[in-house]
DNA sequence: CGCGAACCTTCCCCCGCGGCAGACTGCGAC
DNA sequence: GTCGCAGTCTGCCGCGGGGGAAGGTTCGCG
């Protein structure tokens, strides 16, 4: 009761896999026709194999990978349980994850319906990164948060756009920032930076102004979107995250200022906090 | 308080995309450094164009594509609320019908774990699919099921590989069939009609056989996995899916036998239905 | 034998990049 | 000025799972 010669076309619409799929599953061994004229090249395919392009079918439909497809009927032909079970297992919790990460997302375009706005919304999560190495021009000066950063910005902006630094091609490479280096918060009396990353050659004429290098390495990062005044609750959060994960600052925090308080509104300001960690002393709560 | 000359490697370290995704970034218009050295290449982005990486960054893990993110800053840029909201709900419903999709797999392995045995069962669903018109030879016979398939078959086979049709180069293309030529059911005088699909001169001995090609086209199919008593399931299956469709028969129907049941047990056994239709007299339940 | 449908291989395309090669450039430091 | 090296450039191949077209052979029915 044999049956055999069925060529490719034919096999295609028996199992619904299309003739390119067969010739790709031929090429990969996965599904190889029981025959093939040397001469001509035709693919012929036998009655038996239908049940294995079928499960083929359903296994592609079920998410498999087709090397994952080839361990299971490998595993199939060996009756070997473990494995398949093994793969399924596997398949099951990279759905069960993928959904998580959709529904997720779902919730998210819920809330922020419509608004590209509040997206950056979105980025509340905290997350390590690595940020470069950064030359930089800053001055320092103790007082309070505002008071301070109102006062040393112009400085050294001034410093930066003296006819003589433009003409030397001095540029600025970067967003203006604060550093804080203080470990702990002070109200009235905080060591503050005001700083900007540049390259070229620097004339100072200023004696508080001063040239160097910051480190490299990791850091946690947090993206704030907002007025000013509302960045003590975005430096709460990443501290409570730091704390967390158990998280140590090996340098100044620092704040940098994405965009200009001169061009957006104060909703639209957009603020990167950054804490500089070592990620050798890092104890992960897991 | 403009920065500028933000070269594209720093740029990428700040917004977290690579440099390589900047690259097709700017190549696609989507995020375009506001300067470009025409001598050396190089790519220089400022200050603000931050927020539009971070952006485009964020719709990238919200799963938009390229030319979707491209629609969504224009509009954001047009204060086009309507586009932006059209997007996110179709990104929406995407996700929803996803998920769906996903959690009907993970039902669908949880409830099979470890058999692809079982798999076939998921296959469940029948569905619409294109057979090609096929040049047969068969043989009716009236009576019950059973019996006159038991009886036709071994005629069917001895017409096919009497030595003088193999002699002719006779081929059996495909898997062996039963044709139920009545339009209710019968019980005891049903006329079925047992046959093979050929290809190849053939010489008939019996006056009963009758070769002829039957047509093509759509035809709702169901794979049935199991003994041959069990058929009658899926028939009824099958036949509640074509009423509630409002699908119409415009042939006989059909069973193939896609396995042997000399070869594998009970079981194992898989027989395809088919109910040829005609799509034009279909009346969509929706 | 003739003709159309079926079949063959080969090539390029999709997305959203990653990785590598080989050449050029920027920029701080001496 | 000039050294050295890190950064940047373009360009090509690759992934997965095929789709589609071009251009050539072959099958198989009548």
């Amino acid at each position: 009761m044999a049956y055999d010669q069925i060529p490719i076309g034919r096999f295609s619409l028996i199992t619904q896999l299309s003739q390119k799929a067969l010739r790709l599953y031929d090429e990969r061994g996965l599904l190889v026709p029981e025959s093939k004229d040397l001469c001509t090249g035709y693919r012929y395919y036998t009655g038996t194999q239908i049940p294995k392009g079928v499960s083929i079918k359903t296994l592609c439909n079920l998410g498999f990978s087709l090397s994952e497809i080839g361990m299971l009927l490998a595993a199939k032909a060996d009756h070997d349980t473990a494995t398949i079970r093994e793969l399924f297992e596997k398949r099951r919790r990279d759905i069960r994850s993928e959904v998580a990460r959709l529904q997720q997302i779902e919730a998210i375009l819920k809330n922020e319906a419509a608004s590209l706005e509040s997206i950056y919304m979105s980025l509340n999560e905290p997350l390590v990164k690595e940020i470069p190495a950064l030359r930089m021009v800053g001055t320092k000066g103790i007082g309070s948060y505002g008071e301070t950063i109102a006062r040393l910005m112009p400085q050294l902006c001034g410093q930066l756009f003296s006819e003589e630094n433009q003409k030397n091609g001095l540029k600025v490479t970067g967003p203006f920032m604060t550093l804080y280096h203080d470990c702990e918060y002070r109200e009235k009396d905080a060591t503050i930076e005001c700083a900007a990353p540049i390259t070229g050659r620097i004339v100072l004429s200023d004696p508080d102004m001063e040239v160097r290098t910051l480190p490299g390495g990791k850091c946690l990062s947090l993206i704030h979107k907002g007025p000013y005044p509302r960045l003590h609750e975005a430096w709460s959060r990443i501290g409570t995250y730091a704390e967390e994960r158990g998280f140590v600052a090996n340098g100044p925090h620092r704040e940098l200022y994405l965009n200009d308080p001169c061009v957006v509104s104060e909703e639209e300001l957009l603020t990167e906090l950054q804490i500089p960690i070592d990620t050798d002393t890092h104890k992960p709560s897991t």
